[in-house]
DNA sequence: TCGAGTTGGTTGAACGCTCAACAAAATCGG
DNA sequence: CCGATTTTGTTGAGCGTTCAACCAACTCGA
């Protein structure tokens, strides 16, 4: 038998509405400062904050696709032009021979180093600054919860 | 004098890197289910949505890319698809001869109509349902927050 | 009324992402 | 040990978005 459709309620329409035109402004905004200042979109960022983290400057591109979240495929694209850019090289893994290790380079850093306070200087301006400290600590438990509400979601596929 | 960069502290980083994690899976996750099922991207859909929403189900390209939150560009490269599709046409403004019409036809209409229930569930299952009613209205309130702070940057520059 | 500036909309190139297909190497089960 | 499966990473085509450039029509002030 069909399942009733269960529609938002006008509450729930404000909300959905409200979160999708913060969330897209709000990425757009960041998205096209770190391009303009810094000549990178915001998922290259990404990939070279966490590969500054990393021990050695360096990721296998499997756990790179992880920690950024996004596809091994993305990932392979964006890693080709961060290397045509001299942010990044690639080099065999030697413990297995199918892997590649996505390092940074000086270039890449001296990027990343860069471009840095000005994309933090526009989060807080966009996305802190206008919260509460209440506010903020809710969001942090309410896009956990999300976050580990989704990643279920993928694992359970 | 230089600016010394307030970096985020702790907690601000993972606040910032949940939401960012979170966001982005929902977005995709959403996006992902939209195209396998009804053959369109997020995008697309909420352009079908304003126009059955709108007198006569038409709208000015430009208060459409508004509601939409969509550049000019982009809404006239999406109208161009959503033709092809046999979704949407568009028709010269009787008032001002710059001005294009986009006007949902029925197939739009019923091609928004198969898609609803689906994606409806799909907003529900992802994030209302994870969260609780306190955190749907705190939810609420931080966006509108931010998108208002977000449409003051734009309206400032 | 006429020229300058603004608004409305389109276009094409460049770019990033998705998806499906693929190849090579590792792992697992019998 | 060997065949089947899984994992790792890349590739190319197709699509959606951005950006800058552009034209046409409207508006407004002198």
């Amino acid at each position: 038998m069909a399942v009733m459709t269960r529609w938002l309620d006008a509450d729930e329409q404000r909300t959905w509405r409200a979160f999708l035109t913060a969330t897209r402004a709000l990425m757009e905004t960041l998205d096209r400062e770190l391009q303009r200042d810094a000549g990178m979109p915001h998922a290259y960022y990404e990939i070279l904050v966490r590969l500054s983290e990393a021990p050695d400057r360096q990721l296998r591109m499997s756990d790179l696709a992880q920690v950024t979240g996004s596809s091994r495929s993305r990932l392979s694209h964006a890693a080709a032009r961060l290397e045509e850019a001299g942010w990044l090289r690639r080099q065999e893994c030697p413990t297995d021979r199918r892997g590649q290790l996505a390092i940074l380079t000086d270039a890449g850093f001296a990027a990343l180093a860069a471009a840095a306070p000005g994309h933090v200087e526009g989060v807080r301006r966009h996305l802190f600054d206008p919260l509460s400290p209440a506010q903020v600590d809710q969001l942090r438990r309410i896009s956990e919860t999300l976050a580990d509400h989704l990643a279920d979601d993928r694992t359970a596929s």
